[in-house]
DNA sequence: ATTTGTGGTAACCTCAGAGTAACTATGTCT
DNA sequence: AGACATAGTTACTCTGAGGTTACCACAAAT
């Protein structure tokens, strides 16, 4: 047998990568991170699916993995401000990509019908 | 407010990214594939931790997305062969650099532990 | 007649991740 | 005094992805 799962380490940096950021709600919000840092409630806002618990639990993980910074100001009420980090800013051209692929293979999808989200929006 | 999740489609398509390929086996599996065809009981033995049902499962859900390729031989014992598609090809380089941006981003962590799979396997 | 090899399926179980709803601290506004 | 706003936490439930074990069909080999 040539062919050994001891070959191929890069496998398993994929798991790796995978378990950090391959879940339901990681990527939306280093995506929605990109274009700038969002406070707490505004990322509530934007993904308005989420619960104020598991949008918790993300952000911590993501601040554990170093791919998300937390910023609090000592003000009432208080304020908090989500931004991406150096590591994860080398992750968009890889976000990016993979949702072009997406686009490009699955053709026959409607990404558009995230829209509905929209309805539960206020404007600011 | 001028940045909504409306304006943001891509981030749908990362989800539907992360819904195909995003879980604990399917990037192994493509990244093995990606150097030829193989069997069912050859996957099985590359990863020697996934149960046949959870692989029978990944690759049959793979195959629904036309990622994977399966071609069944009317021999016995059966033969069935296992195969990357077009369209999981332009998947290659994106997990590829996904693979590349952990080393980089994670130098800490030891990806060489995967080798600890090498014990279980036999040599052809 | 029984075992072997392959590629599965069926029935069952488990547990972590996700969801819900209520609650908290603090200062400001009415 | 009471309501409001933000950024959470706590306690509870629920769901489904993943895991375990046993079994099947078929032909060839022993």
């Amino acid at each position: 047998m040539s062919r050994k799962y001891i070959d191929n380490p890069n496998a398993c940096t994929l798991v790796h990568t995978m378990n950090t950021i391959g879940n339901k709600w990681k990527p939306i919000i280093l995506y929605l991170l990109s274009q700038g840092p969002l406070r707490f409630g505004m990322l509530n806002l934007l993904v308005p699916t989420i619960s104020k618990k598991v949008l918790s639990t993300q952000l911590k993980e993501l601040e554990n993995d170093d791919l998300v910074s937390r910023t609090a100001y000592a003000e009432t009420p208080p304020r908090v401000e989500y931004a991406l980090t150096q590591k994860s800013k080398g992750l968009l051209p890889i976000l990016k990509a993979l949702s072009e692929w997406a686009e490009i293979t699955y053709p026959e999808i409607d990404f558009e019908q995230c829209r509905i989200a929209d309805h539960q929006l206020k404007e600011e």
